[in-house]
DNA sequence: CAAGTAATTAGATAATCGTCAATATATCCA
DNA sequence: TGGATATATTGACGATTATCTAATTACTTG
């Protein structure tokens, strides 16, 4: 039964608990994709697109970067779980993924 | 007089426009200090510590890293603008510079 | 001042990263 | 099927990074 001559475990709460060395891997990887401006730039271009998402092809001018180094900076955030693409014919679309950065934003908050 | 026969100036709203590229790389520089899982490790024993701080004595041990490595990170974190220390006789005391993800937050929300 | 402890710096090494040119793959359309 | 365009991969390069040991500096206290 619940709650009645229970012994409690008088285990710390979560947020009490420091960072786990994996957990601390997982937010690494997370912001080690961010530790780059050129990334970041594509992901906020990425994000201010929306739900319709942007052309990589519109992503290599704004960047002045050749195409193959801006493909390999989508790879990077793709791979972090940051972004998604879905093909359009010839092109590829990307979209940030939803609550992709939940876990660095509940880190970074406070 | 304001708001009077003005010229609006249609300026974008901050939040509208794409990000700089002098801001991508200040921010992708705190980003980067956060980008190691040691000094995640780090920031976060040094953030719970609070107000009073930890001493760096103290860090060594909990992470499993020799004393330079301690300190090398803790001067990438210092050097981010994330920490400060102040000295107390031999020990130095680490604690979280107030505001100093104020930005990073802000970019990760939304 | 001298001894002891805390912290930084120096120097070295292996690994990772950002970038590009060249090449390859994928898709569309005639 | 073949040409055109979009995207990815390869391979190379210089630069940076995380880590260690060894040596140095900074500070305290006897």
């Amino acid at each position: 039964m619940y709650g009645v001559g229970m012994a409690t475990t008088k285990s710390i709460p979560l947020s009490n608990r420091p960072l786990t060395d994996t957990h601390a891997e997982v937010l690494a990887d997370v912001f080690a994709a961010l530790a780059d401006p050129v990334r970041l730039r594509l992901f906020d271009l990425v994000r201010r697109a929306g739900d319709t998402g942007v052309c990589s092809c519109d992503l290599v001018e704004p960047l002045e970067r050749s195409q193959p180094t801006i493909s390999h900076h989508l790879k990077v955030l793709r791979e972090a779980g940051l972004v998604e693409s879905r093909r359009e014919g010839t092109w590829l679309w990307y979209s940030v993924i939803p609550g992709a950065l939940q876990s660095t934003s509940t880190f970074v908050q406070r």
